[in-house]
RNA sequence: UGGGAUGUAGCCAAGUGGUAAGGCAACGGGUUUUGGCUCCGUCAUUCGAAGGUUCGAACCCUUCCAUCCCAGCCA
């Protein structure tokens, strides 16, 4: 069995001809930076950087963003950089730096030593804030948060400007350095771009560059009781490190004109910002916010825990990172908000996993089978390809014997039309085995099936038709003396609606939790399960894609559904009914 | 009511003046020792709407409509 836990790297699987033929035109970023290497404005170099702040984990949207930036790199034979954007002491920790690290890695992010962090720029931020005091274009407000908000106008009206806002430039210079030196207490004073109070542009009414906060950096301690703002420390850290393409999403359009400005205003190196359209998929949250909440709440186990739309979550369950790379290329790239279906990701991570996982058998909801003409102590072998279009996975030996289990599921007292497993008199496949048809069923006081008689065919060994005769159904079974009891956890969307980001009055996406997302069941896993290591992606045959948990224990293994097998027949019953 | 961004099928998304790619979903069928995979077929006379320019418009022009973003000392 594989492990299949080594990523592939990046681009390999979104860069083969044939896919490339499938994909007609280039995105409107690629096209761009295409064009920008075709005049030379960059010296047809092109830099990127996946730029997260360290205050939650990585999510589906941060994949989009992350395949974006290092695929763009990667296809363009130039580089990416992992940034941190760690200007808010107060809601950033080292916790979260080593998951994105993990994350990053994990669906295929090289940076190799380009690891840096905003505030490696602090000094260089504050030389340049009083850079641009003495060049007039920066002023040190006394106005309080609330003031600056009345002084900041509407969206209609323009605002008016800060009594603060001519001060000398010496003034300025004197109560920065204070503010830096740390004589202030929290929100006493801020540094501001002096731009126009009446600009339409709300961000341009003279954005707030700087802002005291007596409070603990992760990285850099108590060295710093102000700490820049993100227009400033994003275009300057992009600058500095000689990023060509600042790749954001849509929300960030309004704040170009600002990022523009100050690198503008200090005549500085100046990269491209672009912005494109934020992933949005159905069922799930992905906002920063609500994910929060949704564990510190306990309304799940942890950010990985596996109904989470985080990548550790996703991990966790079983999705593997190739899958989220071709998802994300099917997606594609615009600049319309989109909300993806979630019968998307799904597609991709079947499709990824239908040609690598590994194929065995387990019964989750198991019913006793005894095979009467079977002798009582023997125990046959049979041997069973991994992947039945795949012989490069190998085949591994499966214990037979007269008592089985098979899926209650798969035997009907009386079988509605079109139904082709068990049944009383039906014949069916054991798959890989034996023909065996049901003589009896035995029901307990209530009508419960608690056992089935059947008989086998001796002929049809391997699961062989002796005589030709057509066997419609084949089912999955264990061996009663061998299996293996394990936890399985079946886990289901998160949210029961289609979007629970728009919510009626009153409500909020806490009421349209699916109650059940999760559930867990005890079955039966054939023998060769028992060499399985965490982190192992198996298919269990006509059921569904399951991941070995952290959780197993030698002899309790746990494995996690990633997803279920498409089912007709369910679609055909539902139908029917 | 200011500014910005965006409207192509149920969901994504190509298309940039020459007569609507592709994928997902859905539906019908073939195949099948997984009711899986796979294969074949169906699915926009029309591109937010209305006018206009043109031999010809999803693409150009005008007006209108809808949705999203911005009034953090968050990012």
């Amino acid at each position: 069995m594989s492990s299949n836990t080594a990523p592939d790297a990046l681009p390999n699987d979104t860069a083969t001809p044939a896919r490339e033929a499938a994909r007609p035109g280039l995105d409107f970023i690629r096209a761009r930076i295409r064009e920008d290497n075709a005049s030379g404005r960059f010296g047809g170099q092109v830099h990127t950087r996946f730029p997260p702040e360290p205050n939650g984990y990585l999510h589906l949207g941060h994949a989009k963003s992350i395949c974006l930036n290092f695929g763009v790199a990667r296809e363009f034979s130039g580089l990416c950089n992992l940034r941190f954007d760690d200007t808010n002491p107060v809601k950033e920790e080292s916790e979260y730096v080593e998951s994105i690290r993990e994350d990053v890695r994990w669906l295929g992010g090289e940076w190799q030593n380009r690891e840096f962090y905003a505030s490696d720029y602090f000094e260089k931020l504050y030389q340049y804030a009083e850079q641009l005091i003495r060049m007039g274009k920066a002023y040190v407000d006394d106005l309080t948060a609330d003031e600056i908000r009345e002084y900041r106008g509407t969206l209609t009206q323009a605002g008016r400007e800060s009594p603060y806002r001519n001060r000398s430039v010496e003034e300025n210079l004197d109560l920065f350095r204070r503010m830096r030196a740390g004589e202030f207490p929290d929100g006493a004073r801020v540094l501001r771009a002096k731009i126009d109070m009446a600009s339409p542009n709300l961000v341009m009414r003279d954005p707030t560059l700087y802002r005291i906060r007596h409070a603990e950096h992760h990285r850099t301690g108590n060295a710093w009781c102000i700490y820049p703002m993100y227009d400033y420390t994003h275009c300057l850290s992009d600058s500095l490190e000689g990023i060509t393409h600042s790749l954001c999403t849509l929300e960030f359009v309004n704040n170009r004109e600002l990022y523009d400005w100050v690198l503008n205003a200090l005549g500085l190196y100046h990269p491209q910002q672009i912005e494109f359209a934020r992933l949005n998929l159905t069922y799930t949250v992905l906002s920063k916010r609500k994910l929060i909440q949704l564990v510190r709440e306990g309304h799940v186990t942890g950010w990985d825990d596996p109904r989470m739309p985080t990548l550790s979550g996703l991990r966790r369950r079983g999705v593997p990172p190739e899958a989220l790379r071709e998802f994300c290329a099917r997606v594609g790239l615009a600049r319309v908000n989109s909300t993806v279906e979630y019968s998307m990701l799904e597609f991709c991570i079947r499709e990824y996993l239908n040609a690598h996982a590994p194929r065995v058998m387990a019964v989750l909801d198991p019913i006793k089978v005894v095979i009467e003409n079977y002798p009582e102590h023997q125990v046959e072998e049979f041997e069973m390809p991994y992947h039945p279009e795949d012989a490069s996975h190998g085949s591994r030996k499966a214990p037979f014997s007269r008592e089985l289990y098979i899926e209650r599921d798969d035997f009907r007292l009386e079988p509605p039309k079109k139904f082709h497993r068990l049944s009383p008199g039906a014949e069916v496949r054991l798959r890989y085995a034996y023909f065996i048809t049901c003589r009896e069923a035995v029901l307990d006081e209530a009508g419960n099936v608690l056992e089935l008689r059947c008989v086998y065919d001796p002929q049809s060994r391997g699961g062989q038709s002796p005589d030709g005769r057509k066997v419609k159904g084949t089912i999955h079974w264990v061996s009663a003396a061998h299996a293996i009891p394990a936890e399985v956890r079946l886990y289901d969307q998160l949210f029961a609606v289609e979007n629970p980001n728009a919510v009626p009055e009153g409500k909020t996406f806490l009421d349209y939790l699916n109650p059940d997302s999760l559930r867990v069941v005890q079955g039966l896993l054939e023998p060769a399960l028992a060499e399985s290591k965490p982190g192992d992606r198996v298919q269990f045959e006509r059921l569904g894609y399951f991941c070995k948990d952290k959780d197993s224990t030698p002899g309790r293994p746990v494995f996690n559904r990633t997803a279920t097998l498409r089912d007709t027949w369910a679609k055909l019953e539902k139908k029917g009914a």
